[in-house]
RNA sequence: CGGGGCGUAGCGCAGCCUGGUAGCGCAUCUGCUUUGGGAGCAGAGGGUCCUCGGUUCAAAUCCGAGCGCCCCGACCA
């Protein structure tokens, strides 16, 4: 019996100040973390309660494709060096030494050393499909870890990977993952949203998201209410309205204007009295490509051309211009590949790469300028601009891709959908994705297949972050109070608060209902502590447990209240006939999460 | 990495400008009363004022350096 009184909740009236986002003032007030460092949390007894839920869940769910590892989190270099991101990963990568100077890291995701076992262990195809899955600590040095549990240097995560002698086989093993997913997501109670995601500019075919749309999300989706289309911005793509082009001035060549001061799209626009969507803008970078085999990195010059009122989506440039990183070109950088100042950069005259990543500069339009014409395009020169512009007959380019964008209110871009685009906030609690050969082929993996041939193995990355899951969860669930959980992941299903221990009568009741409840499988916490009724009560509303029964005056009558959090209704119950309300109420709750339409 | 803010009791904060006994609310402990939505009265405990150095008769307060934390941006397999 879990007793309240003996139990360690420290319960906060106040949040801390720097807590912003609804789950990390909650999860704090509540007593299931205590911060012990940026981005690195303690969690307590009820977050830890609510965290062993999930993880039963995802593992009860995993068990039914895959197999349970543990694998160290400590790791040493070598296998990071075979895969290429002992370098990749960057700053992001915890690194240490041993006592004899060895390079080791805390492991932010465990791909070369899953694929290490299948190198060493996989032989035959008829080993394969293999889904090997883990639940456990990953370290990322985040640059800036915020939102409490949201975005962490250490954290919890589910990470499986998939062998398969195929693309066939990858094909079932992503699917598989898929539908395990929903089930979890589900059996979670988040109302999630799987989108299309970037995969990176190192391949990788086929890239899915699990989204939970809230305001503490970092990602942006683009969703069409009408088909149901749903992808990660980095990654969305949209019809486009037509335009009417300007008219052709003079002889309709290039023409060079005196535009003092017009440095920015809306004063180009207002000058010639036009839309920013028939101005050329150019955005100018630096883009690193990553040397190979020992060779230096070197920095290549990016000229990004789109239309005026569009933004430039750098994971769509950089996957574009398959480069490694993007920076913005400073103003000698600009000089020297334009000749000219930012504000009046233009595509016309300057000469650029025929492939990526070659000396000189690389020109990317965006493929909404290409069947443009007349437009108005910066000159090079400091107070200038061209007008009459046409892409293709005044200027060429390196490659034409799309590396914009898309905004709230642009067309679906599904065939035949007539929907508009809406575009919210959201935040990742999963990530299944087709890896391909990356490190199957870089770390020498090799099975026979049945011809008695050497193939490599083609692989998936899988993941789940637990943490947020929880964090999801309250943010999708919170009123002023505090918030409610799901029974299926909160720290107990049903808490039975004694208004006045004092009281024999009701502490004696409290008591046997608690056990009565508990013995029949629900997780019961019995609120026995000698405070007011009013503060048990509030603490209550605060720790996000989905049902509370108070044992109060009306036990004399052989009735108590079952209160539901979320909405606050409250009904009288027979002593008797709880076990069985509060039995059937939780049942009907798991039914309408796995019949919930919106999911 | 760029910009901004903060660091004083467990939590929330005042005091700092203008140097001189370290305070308030909540929480905690004791007693009495109270007992259905964060009770009342009385009493008590709790502080390296982030750290180090400097100025000064005297530093929470002024100066310098460092550390930590938060927010915005950049970044984020």
């Amino acid at each position: 019996m879990h007793r309240w009184s003996k139990l360690f909740i420290p319960t906060l009236r106040e949040a801390p100040a720097d807590a912003e986002v609804a789950s990390h003032r909650f999860l704090v007030r509540a007593g299931y973390i205590r911060q012990l460092g940026a981005g690195i949390y303690n969690y307590l007894f009820l977050g830890q309660r609510s965290l062993n839920k999930i993880i039963s869940i995802v593992r009860e769910e995993m068990d039914k494709i895959g197999q349970e590892f543990y694998l160290p989190g400590i790791l040493p270099r070598e296998p990071w060096e075979q895969s290429g991101r002992w370098a990749g990963m960057g700053d992001n990568m915890f690194r240490l030494k041993d006592r004899k100077g060895a390079d080791l890291c805390l492991g932010m995701t465990h791909e070369e050393i899953m694929t290490s076992i299948a190198r060493s262990e996989l032989r035959s195809y008829k080993q394969l499909p293999q889904i090997w899955y883990q639940i456990q600590a990953k370290f990322r040095d985040e640059p800036r870890p915020k939102s409490g549990l949201l975005r962490v240097r250490q954290f919890t995560m589910k990470d499986s990977y998939s062998f398969d002698i195929n693309m066939a086989g990858l094909d079932k093993s992503f699917d598989l993952h898929d539908a395990v997913y929903r089930k979890i997501f589900t059996r979670c109670g988040l109302k999630f949203v799987a989108v299309e995601a970037d995969s990176g500019a190192m391949g990788g075919s086929q890239s899915q998201e699990f989204m939970v749309y809230t305001d503490a999300g970092e990602d942006l989706i683009a969703s069409c209410p009408v088909c149901g289309y749903a992808a990660n911005l980095e990654k969305a793509t949209s019809l486009l309205d037509p335009l009417v082009e300007l008219e052709a001035t003079g002889d309709g060549t290039p023409e060079l204007v005196h535009t003092p001061g017009c440095a920015a799209i809306a004063d180009v626009a207002e000058f010639f009295k036009m839309s920013p969507a028939s101005d050329i803008k150019c955005v100018a970078y630096m883009a690193l490509k990553r040397g190979t085999k020992g060779a230096a990195d070197t920095w290549h010059g990016v000229a990004a051309f789109l239309r005026g009122d569009h933004q430039v989506n750098e994971t769509k440039l950089l996957g574009a211009v398959e480069a490694a990183e993007l920076r913005t070109m400073q103003a000698e950088e600009l000089e020297q590949y334009f000749g000219g100042p930012a504000g009046y950069l233009g595509p016309v005259g300057l000469k650029h790469n025929a492939k990526p990543l070659e000396d000189g500069l690389i020109v990317v339009v965006d493929r909404s300028l290409v069947d443009r014409k007349n437009l108005v395009a910066g000159a090079n020169k400091h107070d200038y601009h061209f007008r009459n512009v046409t892409p293709g007959r005044d200027f060429t380019w390196t490659l034409a891709a799309d590396i914009r964008s898309v905004n709230e209110g642009e067309g679906c871009p599904k065939d035949g959908c007539a929907g508009r685009l809406v575009v919210g906030k959201a935040v990742e609690v999963g990530h299944i994705f087709k890896l391909g050969y990356k490190y199957s082929e870089s770390m020498g993996a090799r099975v026979l297949d049945v011809n008695g041939k050497e193939v490599t193995p083609i692989m998936g990355s899988y993941g789940i972050g637990i943490e947020r899951i929880l964090t999801a969860a309250i943010e999708q669930s919170n009123d002023k109070n505090g918030f409610w959980l799901p029974s299926s992941i909160a720290p107990f299903t049903v808490v039975v608060t004694v208004t006045n221990v004092s009281d024999a009568a009701l502490r004696e009741a409290g008591e046997a209902l608690a056990a009565e409840l508990e013995s029949a499988g629900l997780d019961v916490l019995l609120d026995d502590r000698d405070e007011r009724a009013g503060v048990k009560f509030k603490d209550a509303d605060l720790v996000g447990i989905p049902y509370r029964i108070n044992v109060g005056k009306k036990v004399a009558a052989g009735l108590v209240e079952v209160v539901t959090r979320s909405t606050a209704n409250s009904v009288d119950v027979a002593l008797h006939e709880v076990l069985a309300h509060v039995k059937s109420r939780v049942q009907e709750d798991e039914l309408k999460e796995l019949s919930d339409p919106s999911l």
